[in-house]
DNA sequence: AGGCAGGCTTTTA
DNA sequence: TAAAAGCCTGCC
């Protein structure tokens, strides 16, 4: 089927930027705006984008109505939530923002999106990938997308618990390996619950996924606003502590930017990144 | 009590 | 060799 949205869904942009790790570039010819193949949970889904506003998604209506709408956020209008900061408030926000027109916020699932944050502590952007993909190679569930290609589903915290030692060695998650298994324990027997998460306001959920061994501060930020889509949850990892350091030496007004911290926050990150 | 140094696995640049 | 979408433990 095909959508069209107005503005701000850069599918390039967003599969790099670091909120999520699994996404597939597939080969493409000539087109602007990239193939990406998109898994989530048990499905998956290949979208591309033909032209200007115009995308083209291998599901039927109802998938989209129901799955796809609500994990690429669409019924925010992130062009308005840029639009938000004025220039003469805060020129450099509003610089990061115009030059991050094209981001969503994924509304991804919980625990895939925690399992990868624990993952991403202490390690650039290739390594994770690398984990989470071998993860999901020897843990994960064989699938195939419409157009024949293998892949791999995200392992459910039983499938991880079943890996053998020599098998989660070969993901390479170094002193991480204890973080995941721990939580996997927990979520399986149900000493730690998603759903309950889902549920709290921001700063609630943080606490409780902090309740984790392996996860801090920062995972759990990242968690809130990627996996439990609560836009206000404001990540500071090493880049964002540059940014507050250098450009908000007097304070960062976050009070001013409830509820859409988060969305600023991925802002300044992609914009400092890139510098 | 709350803050800080040091250690941790491995990959990437 | 330092840095990487950090966290835990132990010490003060």
């Amino acid at each position: 089927m095909e959508i069209s949205v107005k503005d701000d869904l850069n599918l390039n942009m967003i599969a790099n930027s670091g909120q999520c790790f699994r996404w597939e570039a597939l080969p493409v010819s000539q087109k602007e705006g990239g193939k990406f193949r998109v898994p989530m949970r048990d499905k998956c889904l290949i979208i591309e984008q033909p032209s200007e506003n115009e995308y083209e998604l291998d599901c039927s209506e109802e998938e989209y109505e129901s799955i796809w709408k609500e994990y690429f956020d669409l019924n925010n209008d992130y062009s308005s939530i840029r639009k938000r900061i004025k220039k003469k408030d805060d020129p450099f926000l509003y610089e990061a923002a115009s030059k991050g027109a094209g981001l969503r916020i994924l509304h991804q699932d919980p625990w895939e999106t925690l399992i990868s944050f624990i993952i991403s502590q202490n390690r650039n952007i290739p390594a994770i990938k690398k984990s989470i993909e071998t993860l999901c190679g020897l843990a994960g569930k064989e699938k195939k997308d419409s157009e024949g290609r293998l892949y791999y589903s995200f392992p459910e915290p039983e499938d991880i618990l079943s890996m053998k030692d020599e098998e989660m060695a070969a993901c390479k998650l170094g002193y991480r390996d204890e973080y995941i298994m721990l939580t996997a324990k927990k979520v399986a027997e149900g000493d730690f619950d998603l759903n309950k998460a889902i549920s709290m306001e921001a700063d609630e959920a943080i606490d409780y996924l902090m309740t984790l061994k392996g996860v801090g501060l920062k995972v759990a930020s990242c968690v809130t606003l990627f996996g439990l889509h609560k836009l206000d949850a404001f990540p500071v990892d090493v880049w964002i502590k540059k940014v507050l350091e250098n450009e908000y030496k007097k304070g960062y007004p976050k009070e001013k930017y409830t509820p859409y911290n988060g969305i600023y926050q991925q802002y300044m990150f992609e914009y400092y990144r890139a510098k």
